[in-house]
DNA sequence: CACGTATGAGAGCACTGCTCTTGCTCTGGA
DNA sequence: TCCAGAGCAAGAGCAGTGCTCTCATACGTG
């Protein structure tokens, strides 16, 4: 409200930057960040290239941006699949959430390239991308931490040389869990969007033909990582029983 | 022999060919693959830039090219750890072998990202990048092939849904290995990539800080996963004994 | 030896990101 | 109310890119 009455010379700005990003986004979408090209932007928005400038100081600023609303796309699709499952027990939330982080990246195949492929802008990440970079492990880190505050986690104990780490992490991340799930949590993240990742970029080509089950009984698998487990059959042990073939 | 003494033509069209490659890998390395510009390497290399096209007919012809020695690379490296840990069981190879694929990895960021990031040139990769880039798989499988004949692998049984697309990859990938075995493998394969490109691509940045550490131990959970035990204290489970926290 | 082909060089096209200058329009303070 | 300064748009222009075309030259095979 303030910020539309403060003129209608800032109203514009917003638009016309949100026309800019959405244009943008449009490109990307189509054929990659590698050819999107502020020019083509400008052409399609019926303005001088000269004049985007002034919303995006460099090509690399609006990649940024764009960078940073696909994490949180991708970060919102993780909510509201976490959202509408929140009945379900942790361990078929976890699943459903790593569902619909996979759906989202197989529908915006370009956009997840640009924030899980090769970070393209300069080669550390700007600042203002690390909190909505955040928001997919934090609903993991969510529902680990309902499980095992209802139920427990079944882990198992952490090897010696890895406990310094697997506190720090703990003090930095989330103090109310236990060691045991932090790193088996950080690690189970990392592994998702590298099933996710082969998928999106081709690797699982002549591999894996019914990916969508098989990336299921991966994620069931991962969920089992961190101790979750699916009610009334978890006994004292978090995985299923191993045989020997 | 035979091809090189085909005339000095013919030769010096391999050397050419080469000293492109080589300048082109250099600027990758540096830069990046978006910063690699075919002018900039002519130049260096004191030709025309025109010249240049005679040995790869497009820019996308020379990333290829780059990709296909990428995965060479990475394959050999692997390779080499394999050979070089002959000696040890299976358990110790698969790490020691993760170890060296991530050691390459981090060795040549841009490289890496040529070939497990975004892949830039096309959507699907050409077909003669295919077998480079299984060589890595292979060494997987061999290992497990290894553990699988001598003391076999510690594997929950498959859940019913899978089994079907299971023995669809057991008899295209390693028909002489248990469905379970290939499943696991696959998604290990995956999720190894998953770890480490999140290191590589700064996805770990403030999360994960003693990463030698945490990767060494993930390698080993991945090793679990596949079902290699531990030398003289694998009992019938193949996974460490959990506890609830 | 002569012919055809592989190679190199240069000019040129269409495109890119980005800068600078020139006008115009809106806005906040005297 | 008016007006200086800020915000904005447009155009020209620079340096760089991938790629194509033409033309000359040197090679090596008939």
């Amino acid at each position: 409200m303030s910020s539309t009455a403060r003129g209608v010379r800032a109203r514009a700005r917003i638009e016309v930057t949100a026309a800019i990003k959405d244009e943008a986004r449009r490109q990307l979408a189509e054929e990659g960040a590698a050819k999107l090209s502020l020019r083509a932007v400008a052409r399609e928005l019926g303005m001088a290239s000269s004049a985007l400038y002034r919303y995006f100081p460099s090509r690399d600023d609006l990649l940024t941006a764009l960078i940073i609303d696909a994490y949180n796309a991708i970060g919102a699709a993780a909510e509201s699949a976490h959202d509408a499952a929140s009945g379900s027990d942790p361990a078929r939330r976890w699943t459903l959430v790593c569902e619909a982080v996979r759906a989202w990246a197989l529908a915006h195949p370009h956009e997840y390239a640009l924030i899980y492929g090769s970070p393209v802008p300069g080669y550390t990440a700007p600042q203002d991308t690390v909190p909505p970079a955040a928001r997919v492990g934090q609903v993991f880190f969510g529902i680990t931490r309902d499980a095992h505050r209802s139920t427990g986690l079944a882990l198992p104990e952490l090897p010696a040389g890895l406990r310094p780490e697997a506190e720090r992490m703990t003090a930095d991340l989330a103090p109310d869990l236990p060691s045991e799930a932090v790193t088996a949590l950080v690690a189970a993240w990392a592994e998702l969007f590298g099933l996710i990742g082969f998928e999106v970029f081709g690797q699982f080509n002549r591999v894996v033909e019914d990916r969508e089950t098989f990336f299921r009984h991966a994620a069931d698998r991962l969920a089992r990582g961190v101790g979750l487990t699916p009610p009334r059959q978890g006994g004292s042990e978090g995985t299923a029983p191993a045989r020997r073939v």
